[in-house]
RNA sequence: GCUCCGAUAGUGUAGCACGGCCAAUCAUGCGAGACUCUCACUCUCGCGACUGGGGUUCAAAUCCCCAUCGGAGCACCA
């Protein structure tokens, strides 16, 4: 029976099926749904602070606070800093996550510091080895490795209850050095993925942390710390990197020990940024530290203290961040889909400036004094800026070497010029009327007033020096357009503007 | 080596749990044009994808198997 012979006979015998057939199924917008049970959602966004927030951490601070609001429940952040030695903590990044997520708008509703709740995970500890979930191994490293590897226990994985706990209490005491004691969560040592076997809760760390000093010489690791806060805050779903997949499985075992239930999981898979290639924090950290990078804040760089100060919108950040949905698959993004949300944003309300990169003064004869007035916005009626032009003008080196004597073009709501001379480069006035330059399609090229304000431009692509109008002054930290040039962010204003660069 | 996972246009994404609405959505990108005193914005038109091979079925992007490619974990990192 062919498709459609199949249709009339649908038709014949239940149309009201073949009414389902013919209409369409709307597509899902936004984010997935949750898989919900009852209770009211609560999630997490858990940073480690050993560097600001990059464009990375935005899509965990965006898509965790969207769904949070979309159900109405609790959204924390939590930092897990529990390692003072190997990813330190950096003292201000606390301060800049808080900063980074509320200018996203991802404000959390509560703020939990690992290393203040380290007693906390001491009582569990203890609890898990009361129950003989956990043991205190003196194996070392490459030794225990390969009895994992063999599915093999090893000696103190059977030593007792009684012997744990003492031996625990003086890990905690500080009897030992590190690397001479760790406790294991016990779990299958002959489980089939070796990285689940007796996996390890704490380790004795003697370099003191950022924030607590040397209170403590016992570190609980990830799991351990993210197992139980999890379970405490009751978190109902978990968004991690599928780096993370095996996490859950270890952290149940925590879970079936003492009765807890397990929250909801989601992965996502890695992304890489084309723009700025692989730049991990401990990179970026040297990077800076060496002068390649003036700070956290250098606009080469993918943090969102950088992209904040280019001038891109949070709006555009949260929008690209969603629309990149929940995928396991790892994405190689571009910086054009923020650019392109962000444009949309900016257009509308930045005002219009003329900025002249490597100048060339231009002398044109004949030429009357005016005052130019070009619109600050070419659609939206706001107003002019006013500048003075005397016979004398700058203009961009790139459109002076696509001149030759003779060249007829239009100076930008100026006037129009042929140019007489190459160098010194000279033109000689011939008229005002724009109906000229549409008439003899004449090329448009944008100037600056020879008394303008120096104007220094910071991109991700390097610096452009030249001379702006001196409107420009009137736009601190707004987003203006230089014309034929791109977006820019009015960064400061000295003796020079330093603007830092959107996106063209 | 052992364990997992994933694969739709250049990029990102929808569709896949329940096979026909799909010669496959949307966005960005790219190309052509219109508009414009900016290379911005807007508008019109166009380009461009189901990794490959088998199987199940009247029917497969969707289900099954194999292959290929890519990724992750097996840390006293997060």
């Amino acid at each position: 029976m062919s498709p459609d012979e199949w249709k009339r006979e649908l038709e014949a015998t239940a149309p009201e099926l073949a009414r389902e057939l013919k209409t369409k199924k709307e597509p899902e917008k936004g984010l997935p749904e949750l898989p919900l049970d009852g209770r009211s959602v609560v999630m997490r966004f858990a940073p480690n602070p050993n560097g600001p927030p990059t464009l990375g951490s935005a899509r965990g601070m965006v898509v965790n606070s969207e769904y949070v609001k979309k159900y109405d429940g609790k959204f924390i952040i939590r930092f897990d800093d529990t390692d003072p030695q190997t990813k330190r903590p950096l003292l201000e990044a606390y301060q800049w996550y808080l900063e980074d997520c509320e200018w996203l708008g991802a404000k959390p509703h509560e703020v939990i510091i690992a290393s203040d709740r380290i007693p906390l995970y001491y009582e569990f500890a203890e609890k898990l080895i009361q129950k003989d979930g956990a043991y205190v191994c003196f194996c070392e490293q490459e030794e225990f490795k390969n009895l994992k590897d063999a599915k093999r226990a090893c000696p103190h994985r059977e030593q007792g209850v009684e012997k744990n706990i003492g031996y625990w209490k003086k890990m905690l005491a500080g009897d030992y050095g590190e690397h001479e004691a760790v406790l294991r969560i016990k779990t299958d040592i002959t489980h089939k993925d070796p990285a689940i076997r007796d996996w390890v809760a704490f380790r004795i760390i003697r370099t003191p942390h950022p924030r607590v000093g040397d209170k403590y010489v016992v570190w609980p690791l990830l799991d351990f710390e993210s197992a139980i806060e999890d379970h405490l805050c009751e978190t109902t779903h978990i968004i991690r990197g599928k780096d993370l997949r095996d996490s859950e499985e270890r952290q149940k075992y925590i879970y079936r020990y003492m009765g807890w239930t397990y929250p909801k999981t989601l992965h996502w898979g890695r992304v890489k940024i084309l723009e700025f290639g692989k730049l991990s924090t401990s990179g970026l950290k040297k990077a800076i530290a060496e002068g390649v990078y003036t700070g956290w804040d250098d606009p080469r760089v993918p943090t969102i203290r950088a992209i904040r100060r280019r001038g891109i919108q949070p709006e555009a950040l949260r929008k690209y961040m969603l629309d990149l949905g929940m995928g396991e698959t790892d994405i190689s993004m571009s910086m054009d889909g923020i650019y392109a949300e962000n444009r949309k944003l900016v257009e509308p309300m930045s005002n219009r400036y003329f900025f002249v990169w490597d100048p060339v003064e231009l002398e044109i004869e004949h030429a009357p004094s005016v005052v130019s007035k070009p619109p600050l916005h070419p659609s939206d009626s706001r107003g002019v800026r006013e500048i003075q032009v005397d016979g004398r003008v700058l203009v961009c080196r790139d459109d002076v070497a696509r001149l030759e004597p003779g060249a007829r073009l239009r100076l930008k709501d100026l006037y129009n010029i042929e140019v007489t001379c190459m160098e010194p480069l000279r033109a000689r006035f011939i008229g005002a009327d724009i109906d000229t330059v549409k008439r003899e399609k004449l090329r448009i090229i944008h100037w600056a007033p020879v008394d303008g304000i120096a104007v220094r431009v910071l991109s991700p692509d390097g610096e452009f020096k030249g001379i702006g109008e001196n409107g420009i002054r009137n736009e601190l930290h707004r987003i203006v357009q230089f014309e034929r040039f791109g977006f820019v962010r009015i960064d400061s204003i000295n003796r020079e503007v330093v603007a830092y660069f959107t996106h063209d």
